[in-house]
DNA sequence: ATCTTTGCTGACCAAATGGTCAAACCACAC
DNA sequence: GTGTGGTTTGACCATTTGGTCAGCAAAGAT
């Protein structure tokens, strides 16, 4: 019975997400999550002790799915493009589901939030991946830990400032859209430009 | 006298500035802007009528400066790389000096407080000189819009990131400074990179 | 010296908020 | 039906928080 979760341990899990994610640690408040998940406050204490503690479960969810993501690497037998492709397609799409927004503003509020997911220096296997590629002369020279830094700028950055963009590129909700769609796939194009050597060479 | 910054009212901006960076409007509290400026809670009220008539000055005055940093285009006589090289050094140093994170959160938490900052559409600078630089074929073809979204990705991400980068690539916090000193130039090749012609072309 | 204006503050207030608890509720076993 | 365990809640509490206000202090002005 450790783990098991409750239809409404669920459901309070849900409606906790939205509201901090919407409002921070310090906007949320116990009575929004109440009300959304359809129950007492009481109801939440009743499951989570504090709610500090139901937001530290909120967080430390994100966290690990996140660092996962981040760690994991698809080692199929295919060509460094795809491979590459691959990867920022499926981070795109994490980062569209997940509110890094939510994990970066809590992290720059209490920086301890960090500590518990250390486990280690866990260097990316991304980066080991092209290091070895570029030490076999597969790749450019271009330092992979800057590749490694490029793609997660390029992907998450423009979910972060949605907002911003729209309004200094003068772009309709709707062309912005568009432009979205096809975004992750020229990352992976201009990754794979970075990294590509020049046929010449 | 409608606008000659008391000493005071220094004090107090500056202390606010620091706080609400740091904890968001809804986690920074006015007793400790209060301490933080040297002076008693019922001062901030008096020379600004509430906490969020003192937020919006804080936050107004960011937005500003960002709007305005982001529609400057010199129009100095030199090669586009040149121009593009300096334009991402003076963005990169911008956004180390002001918190994004910050304008970031408090737009996501109330998305009303963009509408005040529209001022019409205003289409950087940058987006047009690039197009105009395409169009007559001294650059690649690539969407200048990208290459700006870029080139905001690549320079902000890392700094509101820096936490999570460190231990996501095994650095120590020396190593990491010493990466990020270069950093701005790397991005500014990058961008020269992508956008220069094929020279056999 | 006294009045007036301006800056500033301690003491106070009403509302909001996280948290508690005794009692009610409900499914199920006996 | 009665008892028993886990679940749910309305009412309540202590503390925090933004905000107010009467009044003190200092600096001119008369």
């Amino acid at each position: 019975m450790v783990h098991i979760e409750n239809e409404t341990e669920t459901a309070i899990l849900k409606a906790a997400r939205q509201v901090f994610e919407h409002h921070g640690y310090t906007g949320a408040r116990m009575q929004q999550i109440a009300d959304e998940a359809g129950m007492s406050k009481a109801s939440l204490h009743y499951y989570f002790r504090s709610k500090e503690n139901l937001f530290e479960r909120i967080f430390d969810d994100t966290m690990n799915d996140f660092m996962s993501l981040v760690s994991t690497w698809d080692n199929a037998d295919e060509p460094w493009e795809d491979k590459l492709r691959h990867f920022v397609l499926q981070f795109y799409s994490f980062l569209q589901r997940e509110s890094l927004l939510f994990i970066l503003g809590e992290i720059n509020r209490n920086p301890e939030l960090l500590k518990r997911h250390k486990r280690g220096k866990i260097k990316a296997r991304f980066i080991s991946y092209f290091e070895s590629l570029r030490d076999n002369g597969h790749i450019r020279g271009t330092e992979p830990k800057l590749i490694f830094m490029y793609m997660h700028a390029l992907c998450a950055y423009p979910l972060l400032n949605r907002n911003m963009f729209r309004i200094t590129m003068g772009e309709s909700e709707a062309d912005y859209n568009k432009l979205m769609r096809q975004y992750p796939n020229h990352v992976a194009d201009t990754l794979i430009h970075l990294l590509k050597k020049d046929p010449s060479q």
